[in-house]
DNA sequence: CTGAAAGCGCTAACAA
DNA sequence: TTGTTAGCGCTTTCAG
């Protein structure tokens, strides 16, 4: 369990403590942890002296020392999965950056920890954790629910276990983008999932599946290729499309990254988007913009879920919040160049 | 400086502390410690005694507690530049994974910072600072340093500054990449840069362009576009690549990313890779393997570094490592498909 | 091999 | 408005 011997003999850098402060401002301790912490009722006199004794110390407090006196972590820890698809992606990167500013903004530390869903996570030195998506590891949620760590599941609606979450609703993005493809004439429509191992793989399959059946338009098992959210993944599954026999004339790709690389595979083949074949992705992710054909796609909040997140674990940490927070944001279509109606040429092309 | 008046009353979670333990394994609180840190001085009767209290009371020490009286901080942080280039790369993915694989397996925490090179970062809670490259940051180095902390620059060699660094050799990568064109017989070889910002960008600029002038080849500004290690921005400088009334025969993209890009703004126009025109990249990103043509590239080895500078970084706070650390690795040729000789058809064709 | 006791640097009643 | 004092939970001398 510990496998470490501790050691001593560790160089101490001699920082200025509270204590030097006070003998230098010729005050009490008291009064300098006051000045540091904005209490108000202290006199002008000695906030000035105090003030001018940190800044000629350098003195900043020991944030350790400050952790263990008020028994409080100003600390929340990101976990992430570790596995390639999810980490490589534009949802990751938004995540940690949403999550990141967050933290700034509230002077918490963020200890970012990739997970492979059976080390044991530290969860001793944050005040709360954000899990950035459940894959392969619900016993790391359970085991901190359990301690009693204030947890925030991002991405997932979890309803077995009695913790927070904040999710986007992914059964309506699969919805918006099948709706906006039906709506514009398609009736051979493919997808190219998320991991379905995520929910928000399966639900974007779910919902886009759903308004399909739901439109008398035909869905068949080949128009379904599971892919990963990586480039790779969307790059077979797009292969796999085209050659079918009765090749799609619109797709799904669940990924903006997904997304344009099977545009990119389209246009290997020598067709075009969206003259030949449709495309929608999924995210809003700003490089999309700058493509042969600016992609339309579902956007989702990250940046914003990652934010929130924060600010609602946060205050539960501090007890302002006591009841759970399970929190449902909306995706919404971005209509751009990568859609149009089904080509009437194109049957007779392929 | 102090913006938040510290309040008081936060629920406080009742963990076990190390006093209950010893309470209840019937002996004194140092034996508890000395069994927790494997101190090799504890009878087997007490070390039993103590574990079984531990599990039964699920006894984790206390993080705070722990630094506070070590006067140590198990906890390292990465601080990286937030601007979007270097952000959204393979760069700073791989960097991320390296130092938390690293961090892991040593038991430390990596705090993570995205930084815009003006806020002050809380050098307080770690024990030292990895800078993930400096770019308009210069400042928080030198107040880092100055204040004592360790640190560690990776991906800079930093010569005015008494640090620490881990860094490639990018003008030899640079080389590297423009000796192989050579090589193929190219004599219009043009090359998208990473952000000029970087050292890494200049670096490998610098390298290219040396060993070009070196090979008596005609190197024109306009076979110079800038890039920041974005998708974006590569299409945009092969785009005008491409334009140019003379363009290449080859491309050195500063990043397999940007490369990818590249290939697919070629193919875009029609023209082959590597027929028309080679493609040569920098990173060796896994990705890049799975395209219509696998890229050729150089390979920097970005995890390894990443992994190398948090245990050089802790030696030397544990005081183990007393001199500076200053290490360059050599950057490698990985030959694949998106080079060959120029083709004598293409000049016709354009 | 064990334990008493003195901190580590800070916060927060409580009294003044 | 200020200071005294008792912790926070752990490590580490030092004496047994």
């Amino acid at each position: 369990m510990y496998t470490k011997v501790y050691k001593t003999a560790v160089p101490k850098r001699n920082k200025a403590s509270i204590e030097d402060v006070a003998r230098r401002a010729r005050v009490s301790i008291t009064t300098v942890s006051r000045v540091i912490n904005n209490v108000p009722t202290v006199s002008k006199k000695n906030q000035t002296k105090v003030e001018e004794a940190v800044a000629f110390l350098k003195y900043t407090p020991d944030v350790n020392a400050q952790r263990l006196a008020r028994g409080l972590n100003n600390a929340i820890g990101l976990v992430m999965p570790g596995y390639p698809g999810i980490f490589y992606s534009f949802y990751a990167v938004e995540l940690i950056r949403g999550v990141g500013h967050a933290c700034e903004t509230q002077r918490l530390d963020m200890v970012f920890h990739i997970t492979n869903g059976y080390n044991q996570i530290n969860t001793n030195s944050v005040g709360g954790i954000i899990f950035a998506d459940i894959i392969e590891n619900k016993k790391q949620v359970e085991a901190a629910i359990e301690s009693g760590m204030p947890c925030m599941v991002i991405n997932n609606v979890v309803d077995d276990l009695d913790t927070n979450f904040i999710a986007i609703d992914n059964e309506e993005g699969g919805k918006v983008a099948a709706d906006y493809l039906v709506s514009l004439g398609h009736t051979r429509i493919a997808t190219i999932t998320g991991n379905i191992q995520t929910q928000a793989g399966a639900q974007r399959l779910e919902g886009f599946k759903r308004f399909l059946l739901k439109s008398k338009i035909e869905f068949p098992d080949e128009y379904v290729r599971e892919g990963d959210y990586s480039r790779r993944s969307a790059r077979i599954a797009a292969e796999k499309l085209l050659s079918l026999p009765k090749p799609p004339t619109a797709i799904f790709s669940a990924s903006d990254d997904m997304a344009l690389e099977t545009i990119t595979v389209i246009n290997e083949k020598g067709l075009k988007v969206p003259d030949d074949i449709s495309v929608i992705g999924f995210d809003d992710n700003p490089s999309s913009i700058y493509g042969l054909v600016a992609l339309t796609t579902v956007r989702q909040p990250l940046f914003e879920m990652a934010e929130m997140s924060v600010k609602y674990l946060n205050n539960i940490i501090l007890g302002k919040k006591k009841s759970l927070v399970h929190k449902i944001l909306s995706p919404q279509l971005v209509v751009r160049e990568s859609c149009s109606g089904p080509s009437k040429v194109r049957f007779s092309v392929i």
